[in-house]
DNA sequence: AAGCTTTGTGCAATCGTTTGCGCAACTTCG
DNA sequence: CGAAGTTGCGCAAACGATTGCACAAAGCTT
C-alpha cells in the first residue's frame, strides 16, 4: 500500500540499509548513490514511517499536552505557547482533555505514555492526589503547570497567583474600595486556591476585615459569575468591588450586571484573572491579573526537552501583572 | 528500562505470544495462565506499546487534526467536538496548527502522513490549492471542515455559509436598516467567499444597491473590526448596520464604537459569525450567525471512521441560524 | 483402543526502520 | 610491491508487539 524503504532501495537498486543511509546524508554514502536514492524516493513519494523509526530510536519526538479543555481562553493560550514552542523544536503534540475530571486526567497520561511520548506537560492538573499511583511505573519526564509536586519525575512552572491576588486587591483597596467580594474557583484547582489565599492575605495586611458571607464559590464559569452577583445584592451593605477566580467568571457579572443595570465601575468595580485575549475587546475592556502564558508554555517544553538532554532542571516560578483597563 | 510484554512473559512464565494472547484475553489461553500474566503486567507496572502494536497492526487509533491556531474560539470549538467524538471512539488526537499559512499547513499534513494517523481533519484549510501535489502521495483520508476538494481521497463537512449570511441580511433588512456593510476575511477562506457570496445575493434579492464603498477587507482579526468602523465614519451617509466575516471582527466593531461613543445598535447595527461561546456574555450580548459545531465536529470524525470501514461516505451540508440577541 | 476433536501453548515471521560490524575494492605510502 | 588506511556498501540484529501455523496433551466417540 503505502512505499516503504524496501521499494525506495529496490528502485534505486541497493540495500535498505544503504537507502536508510542515504535519505540520512550518512558521510560514508557516496554522491552518486544518494542521489539515486533520493530520485528513487519523490518519484515513489517515499515518506517513512515515523512509527518504525520510534520503535528503534526509542524516542516520538511527540509531546504530550493534557488539559481541561482548549475551549477554555486560557487554557488555548497556553497550548498554543506550547505547541509553538514544540514545533520550533521538532515535535508534535499529542493533545488529551479531561474536562476537569481527575480520573479522565490519570487516564489520559496512562495513554500518553502507552504511546511513548517524550515528555507530559498537564496543564491546570486535576487529579495530582493520583499521581503517586501511577507514576510509580510512568517512566516519562511530567511538567506541571500550575500545581506542584515533589516527585523526582515531575517538575513544575507556575505562575505566583497568590502575588497575583494580592496585586489586585491592594489595587482595589488604594482606588478606595472597602468591600472587596471574592468569587473562587474550582476546590481541585490549585490556583483556586493560591488566589483565595492572596486575596485574604491582602485584606489582613491592609487591615480590613475578612467578611466570609463576601467569599463566592464558583467553578470559573461564567454561570458562577451570574449568581454571585445576584447573591450580593442580597447583601447589606453590598461589596464594591469583587475579584474573580478568572475572566470568564468576571464576564458572567458583567453580563448580569448589564441585564440588571447594575453599572461598572461605578456600582461596583470587577477585576478578573488571566487576561484572556478578549479581555481587552469587550466594553468595558475588563481589568484584570495577566500571567505570562507565552513565557510559560515555552518555559514548559524547554524543562522538557533540556531534561531530556540529561541536564538538571528545577521548577521555574513567574510573577503575575496587572492589567489597568476600565472595570474597576 | 521500560518493561516490555518479554518481562511480563518471563515473569509468567510463559512465552511472549501467550503473554499477548492473555492480555488480550484470547479464547485459547486457559483462566489460570491469564489470571498469572495479568498479575505479572499488573506487578511491573507493564504499559504496552502502542508504537509497536500500530506497526505491526498498521493502525495509530490516532486522528490527525490541523487547525488554524487553537485561539480562535470558533476553531477551538471545532477541536473540542472533534476530540469528544475521537475519544468516545478510543481515538487519540495529534494537532498541528498552520497559522494561516498554506505552507505550513501542508507541510503539517505531511508530517502526520508520517506518522500514519488513521485519518486527518483540516479545520478551515487555507492551502487546498496545494492539496493536489500532496495527495497524489498521501495515502490517508481526509476530511475538510469549511472547504471542499473533488478527489477520491477527500470529503467535507459544510456549514452553509452563504445561507447564513443571507440569513443575517434579511434579518437586518427586515429591522428596517438600509445600508449594510460587509467586512471580508481571509481571502484564502472559502467561508470568507461564500459569506460574501450570500451578502451580495441578499442584498439583490432585495433591490437594496450594492455599494462598494460598504464592503471591508478583513482578517478576520479584531483589529480589522475597529479598522473598520475608522472609514466606515468617514462615508457620507455611513452604514447604519454591518455583517461582519466573524465574531472576533464585530468585537473590534464594538470595542472601537464603545471607545468612540457610537451607540449599538442605535446608531450601528452589528451582526457576527460564528457564535462563540463568548458573545452571549458580552455587554449587549452579540446577534451572530451560528454553525451546528458540535454535529460537524462529531460528523468529521464519524465520516472518517465509517470511511476507514469500507463504507462509503459523502459529504455532509449543514444549515447555519441565526441567534438574535441585543446587536442589531 | 484407535481415531477425532478440542484445548492450551510456543515458534517464528512480520511490521518498517536504524545501526554495528564485516568485507571488498580502491588509495596511499614506505 | 605489500601493508595500512579509506571508501562504499550490505548482512543481520535489534525495537516490541501481533498472529498464522504447528503440535502436544487431554477429552470424547464408537
Amino acid at each position: 500500500m503505502t512505499v516503504s524503504l524496501k521499494d525506495v532501495a529496490q528502485k534505486a537498486g541497493v540495500s535498505v540499509a544503504t537507502a536508510s543511509r542515504a535519505l540520512a546524508d550518512h558521510p560514508r554514502i557516496s554522491e552518486a548513490t544518494k542521489q539515486r536514492v533520493r530520485q528513487a524516493a519523490a518519484e515513489l513519494g517515499y515518506m517513512p514511517s515515523a512509527i518504525a523509526r520510534s520503535l528503534v530510536k526509542q524516542e516520538t519526538r511527540t509531546l504530550g499536552v493534557v488539559t481541561t479543555t482548549v475551549t477554555d481562553p486560557y487554557a488555548a493560550e497556553l497550548v498554543r505557547a506550547v505547541e509553538d514552542a514544540a514545533g520550533a523544536a521538532g515535535y508534535t503534540l499529542l493533545l488529551l482533555t479531561s474536562h476537569n475530571l481527575p480520573r479522565r486526567e490519570v487516564a489520559a497520561i496512562r495513554a500518553l505514555q502507552e504511546r511513548r511520548v517524550d515528555g507530559i506537560i498537564v496543564i491546570s492538573p486535576r487529579g495530582v492526589e493520583h499521581y503517586p499511583d501511577i507514576l510509580a511505573h510512568v517512566t516519562v519526564p511530567l511538567v506541571l503547570v500550575n500545581h506542584t509536586l515533589d516527585h523526582p519525575r515531575v517538575r513544575s512552572v507556575m505562575a505566583d497567583n497568590r502575588q497575583g491576588a494580592r496585586l489586585a486587591v491592594e489595587y482595589l483597596v488604594d482606588l478606595g474600595y472597602r468591600r472587596v467580594a471574592f468569587i473562587g474557583g474550582p476546590t481541585t484547582s490549585r490556583s483556586a486556591r493560591e488566589r483565595l489565599h492572596g486575596y485574604t492575605e491582602a485584606l489582613r495586611a491592609m487591615e480590613l476585615p475578612l467578611d466570609s458571607r463576601l467569599m463566592f464559590p464558583g467553578q470559573g464559569r461564567a454561570e458562577d459569575g451570574r449568581r454571585a452577583l445576584l447573591a450580593m445584592l442580597d447583601i447589606t451593605p453590598p461589596p464594591d468591588a469583587v475579584l474573580c477566580y478568572n475572566d470568564l467568571t468576571a464576564y458572567g457579572i458583567l453580563a448580569q450586571a448589564w441585564a440588571l443595570g447594575v453599572r461598572v465601575p461605578d456600582d461596583l468595580a470587577v477585576i478578573g484573572f488571566d487576561n484572556i485575549p478578549f479581555s481587552e475587546l469587550t466594553a468595558p475592556p475588563l481589568t484584570t491579573v495577566a500571567q505570562p502564558t507565552e513565557a510559560m508554555g515555552h518555559t514548559a517544553v524547554a524543562l522538557l526537552l533540556r531534561w531530556r538532554r540529561g541536564e538538571a532542571v528545577d521548577t521555574v516560578h513567574f510573577d503575575c501583572t496587572l492589567v489597568e483597563r476600565a472595570t474597576a
